[in-house]
DNA sequence: TCTGGGGTCCTAGGACCC
DNA sequence: TCTGGGGTCCTAGGACCC
């Protein structure tokens, strides 16, 4: 059996952890920049709040309706997710970590009589005491319905007390027939859209589809889901996640038409990405540097560009990156335009300690220590401490955060204090 | 003024090999 | 009329997820 642990609403469940006043309000949470609502709680979505409403647009809004809006606090989501899936980690051995706020876990050999939905109680009761976040458990003999398990244990709180197990072909059906095909995990808008042409409204006619057909018309992930759905275990407990790519991009609070600015921009990235590769012990073969106007100014001219490096060798050494993804944004950047998103992206990851050796090139072998010493000065001291002469030295870029909560668990200074 | 950021997987088609 | 058969690798683009 498979359960899907997932956080309810999240950001704004690690916000009201911390911040008792938020209870029973409706409170919203901002992405980067403050642009949109990323995360809302019941309340907030019961009045009307829409997911990704850039808030601009809905100050009045919220304004009138009382409802809270933050900044997020990434150091406190992140910090709570791993507490969560900590606790996850007593339960069984057999975690995968979905995202920030979901889980899928394994029950391998338990007995066949065993009591599942007990089980899924004493998870949810446990996580909610021990960290503060509220969080709904599916349980069933796929991930897939384990999925559908979870969106049942949400939607009816009252019935349900948030666990819900399908642990039977009645229940199974039923399941199906109740969700409608929008709502399965790893159908999209697009594949939504042509299976309801062709008649297919629930998880339960999509299962009903003959087999051939379903990957002739669409393609082997939609085949596994499928029998995943019908109740056959396809898709498999991944534990091991090792990114494949690395990402850092960003917004700027201006835009910016000089390269100066920009180049600057691509170095903290760059580094940033280079700190993520050493992090998780891998390096890379390629660098991915993109340019992009404002998309949303009508009018302005656009322009949206990237390229990549190919290395002779891999590595994790921000001067490195960073170099190299200096040279490739001024080879794309083009004179006159209002850049607004720039990001870095490397790629073609290999563990740094077991990979091809080249006859001709390699690194330089005084990168290693120097990197393991930025990293263990700005782990001590905070990080940015140490940076890259190409960086901004002076002035901290900032996103503009208006609305942030303290970082209740990650910084010795924001620790609440109990009278 | 103001609109996020970070991932995964698959397919088709081109270019190449013998 | 009629022109083999079997591969690999890479890239761009599309779809999906949170």
């Amino acid at each position: 059996m498979f359960a899907l642990v997932d956080c309810n609403n999240f950001y704004a469940s690690c916000e009201r952890a911390f911040n008792p006043n938020l209870q029973g309000k409706p409170v919203a949470i901002l992405s980067n920049n403050d642009g949109c609502v990323i995360s809302r709680s019941d309340e907030a979505k019961a009045i009307g709040l829409p997911m990704g409403a850039p808030i601009f647009k809905w100050e009045a809004f919220c304004k009138t309706n009382n409802i809270h809006v933050l900044s997020s606090n990434y150091p406190l989501y992140g910090d709570m997710s791993s507490r969560v899936m900590s606790i996850l980690s007593q339960f069984t051995p057999d975690v995968e970590l979905y995202s920030i706020d979901e889980s899928f876990i394994e029950f391998k050999n338990f007995k066949t009589d065993f009591n599942y939905n007990d089980y899924g109680f004493q998870i949810r009761t446990r996580v909610l005491k021990w960290t503060g976040i509220p969080t709904s458990v599916g349980i069933a003999p796929t991930k897939a319905l384990s999925k559908v398990a979870n969106k049942i244990a949400r939607k009816f709180p009252n019935e349900t007390k948030g666990v819900y197990v399908i642990d039977s072909e009645e229940k199974r059906i039923k399941a199906l027939k109740w969700i409608k095909i929008e709502d399965v995990w790893g159908i999209g808008r697009r594949l939504a859209e042509r299976l309801k042409m062709k008649g297919c409204k629930t998880a339960f006619d999509f299962t009903a589809l003959p087999d051939a057909w379903v990957k002739q018309n669409f393609s082997v992930i939609e085949a596994r889901l499928k029998r995943d759905l019908e109740g056959i275990p396809t898709l498999q407990l991944d534990e091991h996640k090792d990114r494949k790519m690395i990402a850092t991009t960003r917004s700027f609070e201006y835009t910016y038409s000089d390269i100066d600015n920009i180049k600057e921009r691509i170095s903290t990235f760059a580094s940033s990405c280079a700190e993520k590769l050493r992090k998780q012990n891998s390096s890379c073969y390629v660098i991915i540097v993109t340019l992009r106007s404002d998309r949303h100014k009508k009018g302005a001219e656009q322009h949206r560009v990237s390229t990549s490096v190919n290395l002779t060798y891999p590595t994790n050494s921000s001067l490195i990156i960073s170099n190299y993804a200096i040279s490739a944004v001024m080879s794309i950047f083009k004179e006159g335009i209002k850049y607004k998103r720039a990001g870095v992206i490397v790629t073609g990851l290999v563990p740094t300690d077991n990979y091809q050796l080249n006859m001709f090139h390699e690194e330089n072998p005084k990168h290693k220590p120097l990197m393991a010493s930025i990293d263990s000065l700005n782990t001590k001291y905070g990080s940015n401490k140490i940076k890259l002469g190409s960086q901004d030295l002076q002035r901290t870029w900032k996103m503009r955060q208006e609305r942030l909560s303290p970082r209740y668990t990650t910084n010795i200074n924001d620790i609440i204090v109990v009278k």
